[in-house]
DNA sequence: TTGACAAACAACCATTCGGTTGTAGGTTTG
DNA sequence: CAAACCTACAACCGAATGGTTGTTTGTCAA
């Protein structure tokens, strides 16, 4: 993986690492809505809110569109898949370990059954 | 929402955004390491190695199990899944907003297809 | 028993983060 | 035009983050 990747994705992680963010996320996935709209639903600052959808959108979570004097925020589906498609991986790569513990039970039972080997002079 | 699974999706989320941790996840998800195992990796300190592991216990993305002198590290998958699953229902929010878009565009043909209104003198 | 190795932990440092306030610019509306 | 509104952005502050070094404790092996 790429170094630039490695930046998006950290940024992908981080923007949504954060409580207020992923509430944002989870509302203009379901509707654009202006920065100000956004703003008046949280206990905070304008300019914080304004902040997160900033980082909501250089994480490439969110994009804007200009419609007059406001911003109007609409969330991107397609990065929140990507995000998911890299959890998916993750999981693979466990399946992966999962499936080698298994085949070195199958190899112990096979070796359990085989024909009595030369050096077993236990009992 | 409870707060505190506001602050267990925190540390997941948190966990996952940086590269170091995520490789880190990447290998005890499949196989066991000791944090010697994992520090060998990296170039930087035990120290620094070892705060990430705490990370991602912390988060329940690994648990830690002592073998004599060594705390070997292994991945919990489940973590992982809980992960995707919150996408997922992020996805879900998303469909919802085509779902209405899709009906509102219904609706509209359906009204051009209806016998002339009374409010339409417009022609 | 004495080293050597694995891990935990504390203390410190520079940077980033999440929040604030204040200022300035573009857009509607009266 | 003037007033109100929406947004952008800079400067600042306390807390958390990611890293370092150093010390301590527990475990294995010669």
């Amino acid at each position: 993986m790429d170094e630039v990747d490695k930046d998006k994705v950290d940024a992908l992680f981080h923007a949504l690492a954060d409580r207020t963010r992923r509430d944002i996320l989870r509302r203009v996935l379901a509707e654009e809505h202006s920065v100000s709209q956004l703003a008046a639903k949280y206990e905070m600052s304008f300019a914080a809110v304004q902040k997160h959808v900033g980082v909501l959108e250089k994480a490439g979570l969110l994009t804007k569109r200009r419609s007059g004097r406001e911003q109007l925020a609409s969330g991107d589906v397609q990065a929140v898949r990507s995000v998911a498609a890299m959890l998916t991986e993750l999981e693979h790569v466990w399946r992966g370990r999962i499936a080698r513990i298994d085949a070195l039970i199958a190899a112990e039972l096979d070796s359990a059954s085989d024909p009595p080997q030369e050096d077993r002079p236990c009992p």
